[in-house]
DNA sequence: CATCGGTGCTGAATCGATTTAGCAGGTCGA
DNA sequence: TCGACCTGCTAAATCGATTCAGCACCGATG
């Protein structure tokens, strides 16, 4: 009956069942604009592809058509890391509402992103999507000529369309919540000058921190900042214990990133000052963990998943390619007090 | 040229260029056993293929071969959430290490990871593993015969392979380890009787507590043991206040995860106790935020990378498949004292 | 009444690789 | 000298779907 290796029915064995041809089947079931059908054939051919219950072979399909409805994501450690799980998420899902799967590969360095973007073209994905961990600006890998390439939370030297978090628009939102509040003395601790200044580290720090001073300077209200050259809650730690000593009467702190932020919280509880009664603290990223803390902490969002379905749909035709920015909500806890 | 659609060189092309056919171009660079090409002939068809850069297109091949070369990899949710980074981690190393690229999906419910699997066997890969987020037991999708399932933290009706975290060594470990370092009074938050007894909901929380309270009853101790419907900070919170105003000699407390342990630290600080040094913490999973408590949280891991390496590794006929158990090994950090 | 155009359908080519059957030409043993 | 056998290679079939060219039939038109 002309099923050899998988068992699976074929095209041919439904025009069989049907008493019709393979071309003739193919049309119907594809709803072939333009297909002379007579109803009745019609019928009978699907009838014969349920009763079979038939699915195309998509090898075949894709050899013959020349696409795989599969696009490709490539991420540097995204997959592996908490920060981005949204992100996954946002592919799959707008993948599937347009019909295509995901083939996922994660890679830790540069060259192995050009081994991975290699092994997802010999694969004939329809498109390309690299999703990185910090937003910085990398050089996407050569791509066969027509391959669509989206970068997701990060940018290219070659311009590609990407799609990054609106940084400045969160500082600038983030900032105006302490001073809507009444706060007039603000610590900020995570600047990082040296990784802000550099795109291949960051283009998006910068836009964080000059969004923060933008309504400060607008408040005219001059904050305490201090510089770091990493994150982490060992760091917010130890500069929240220098920065209180040195300056008693802040009223908020301002983190670099909510794993800062934690550390601030361990510093504050040593301190025995009670978050949000006695200290704010607001943050970026909205981390995991932030929700879990006690306070809960206010933070901006990381919009991994929107950022996800855009990129797909601008990978897929659905969005006009272009470099965009997507706004970070505020996600309002309880780690902020009002002393207005 | 012979290049219409993709523009990318074909097998024809290496022929025609190295003067050669293009069956004798297959088996050279298939290295087909028992081939009979001489030494000169397949030089030139090897400089050919390079100089051509020439990738043979998957889809020929599958078509002809029957093999993807791709698993697929389904998931509850793993995807998502902090939990199992690790994982998806393990399943892209080990699928790449055997030459194997995954076709990922994830799913909320039952329902849907049987249109999951449809969706992958249509797409005819090799291979289906799914990963579910809460090792339980559940009813595997139908699959075509002969298509190899294995399933990751967790169990199938059908009894499919599977691999799975040995919880009752690691209970029994950390109450070992608690033991070794002389406490005798010892506080349990997080026994799950409920859960633990229907295998729909876990397969191995009722390992977890076995494992614990064998270790107790040979040393001869009694714990003070909290039972609860769930877990989850604000309950590992509530129940500590209550069980220190019970029993206010407790010197040790076992989380049943590390998310409990997280409410643990919040209410021992809220109580000024400070951790190991007035009462140990220990737990189980070692998910992100144990590492970055202050002080670090001593927890049983879950090894959920091991778990996706041995699974892919049984998929792939590489490994006996089977119902294995892996060890969880105990990761030691600050919080819990020695007494003795 | 020849022709034109539309309808309903099919045969065959095609995508790019793998694999089988088999063709020349040479060597070797009987 | 003839067949057996090996070596080195190729033509053609094949996997399963799509698509183009075109056939046979029928009613309408000039």
């Amino acid at each position: 009956m002309g099923k050899r290796s998988t068992g699976r029915p074929t095209l041919a064995d439904v025009a069989q069942r049907a008493g019709m041809s393979k071309a003739a089947v193919s049309m119907v079931l594809n709803d072939r604009p333009g297909s002379r059908v007579s109803a009745d054939a019609a019928r009978r051919i699907r009838e014969a592809a349920a009763a079979l219950d038939y699915r195309p072979n998509p090898a075949a399909q894709s050899l013959r058509r020349g696409t795989t409805q599969t696009i490709g994501f490539i991420s540097d450690e995204v997959t592996i890391t908490r920060y981005a799980s949204g992100m996954i998420r946002g592919v799959l899902d707008a993948a599937r509402a347009n019909g295509h799967i995901v083939l996922m590969s994660e890679t830790g360095d540069q060259h192995d992103i050009a081994s991975a973007a290699r092994a997802m073209t010999d694969r004939r994905v329809d498109g390309l999507l690299i999703g990185l961990m910090a937003a910085r600006l990398i050089d996407a890998p050569d791509v066969p000529p027509g391959l669509p390439v989206v970068i997701l939370n990060g940018m290219s030297s070659q311009g590609h369309p990407c799609v990054l978090p609106d940084e400045s628009a969160a500082g600038e939102a983030v900032a105006r919540y302490l001073l809507d509040r009444g706060h007039r003395s603000i610590g900020i601790i995570g600047d990082l000058p040296e990784i802000a200044s550099d795109p291949r580290r960051s283009v998006t720090i910068a836009d964080r921190f000059a969004g923060i001073r933008r309504a400060l300077a607008d408040a005219d209200v001059d904050a305490r900042c201090v510089e770091l050259d990493a994150w982490g809650p060992q760091i917010g730690y130890d500069h929240t214990h220098e920065l209180l000593d040195a300056h008693p009467t802040i009223t908020a702190l301002i983190a670099g990133n909510d794993s800062v932020a934690f550390g601030i919280y361990q510093a504050l509880a040593e301190r025995n000052l009670k978050v949000a009664q006695d200290i704010s603290v607001i943050s970026f990223d909205d981390e995991e963990f932030a929700a879990i803390q006690r306070p809960g902490l206010t933070t901006a969002r990381l919009p991994y998943e929107d950022m996800a379905t855009c990129g797909v749909d601008m990978l897929l035709g659905r969005r006009e390619p272009e470099h965009l920015r997507l706004p970070m909500p505020l996600i309002q806890r309880a780690s902020v007090a009002d002393v207005s």
